[in-house]
DNA sequence: ACGTGGTTAAGTGGAATTGTTTAAATTCAT
DNA sequence: ATGAATTTAAACAATTCCACTTAACCACGT
């Protein structure tokens, strides 16, 4: 039964920092080096984006799956897909051509290369039209 | 640069748990004990609550300390106690007296017996008067 | 050019997590 | 109360994560 994701040591470090504290002020605090400030703040924020990654999977177990890009796809045939795949559903997609191409980089960007689809992508869909990508 | 908390074994089983399978179905499946699905299932439950108490933390950084409720205290004391305290800050919470003990029994309810506060609580508080519980 | 603040890479010891099995215990509907 | 579903405990190997050091690198303002 541990709390959250964050250690004792990322959380004082993030709690020093908001206060406006140097990574050399706090490591002269704690006492340690800089550099290890600088890395157990960057592995908290990294344990923080996670964290939000995970709640937003959660919310695709709600949502049904829908279809799948495959690899080497063009991106901007991707809405069109979608949208296809989702009449045939009944469910109207609450994004436009646009919108989904955003959603789409700001949900997976590391499966994204320009206009190029790089890695295979799972497309699910809520019952009010919420997308989401895996 | 992983991606969220869950392993992919837990994803699977959420899923299939979601679509309605037992516990055994999916050990059929997946090729493992039933015993083994139900200790990974957990694993991922606890990995969720992690989650959502790690984003909790993040907003504290926004809060500032308000004040400790001691182990031992009467739970219906604790508003009065922020109540004070808050105007004392120059800040109106955004609760009234039985929004704030359901926010904290939602908040922290391991620390929370009947009308007892059985662990000490760290209490943070908002410029806009929102309350968080650590 | 120097100092300050921040970041990065490689490596290390120790702690924690994961998936697993086996076996026992518990809940729960019929 | 019988059986199915679920939960728990203990133990184990493999893996991952944490904090740390050292040493270097980048960007800046003076």
């Amino acid at each position: 039964m541990k709390d959250g994701l964050l250690t004792e040591r990322q959380r004082v470090i993030l709690r020093h920092r908001r206060q406006g504290l140097t990574q050399q002020q706090i490591g002269d605090i704690i006492g340690t080096s800089k550099a290890n400030v600088c890395t157990i703040e960057k592995s908290a924020f990294e344990n923080v984006r996670r964290a939000h990654e995970t709640i937003q999977f959660m919310y695709t177990l709600d949502a049904r799956f829908l279809c799948v890009i495959p690899s080497g796809a063009d991106l901007l045939t991707v809405p069109d897909t979608i949208f296809h795949e989702a009449s045939v559903r009944g469910v109207k997609v609450r994004y436009d051509t646009i919108g989904l191409i955003n959603r789409l980089r700001d949900s997976v960007p590391e499966h994204v290369k320009a206009r190029l689809v790089r890695d295979e992508i799972q497309v699910y869909l809520n019952d009010d039209g919420e997308i989401y990508f895996e």
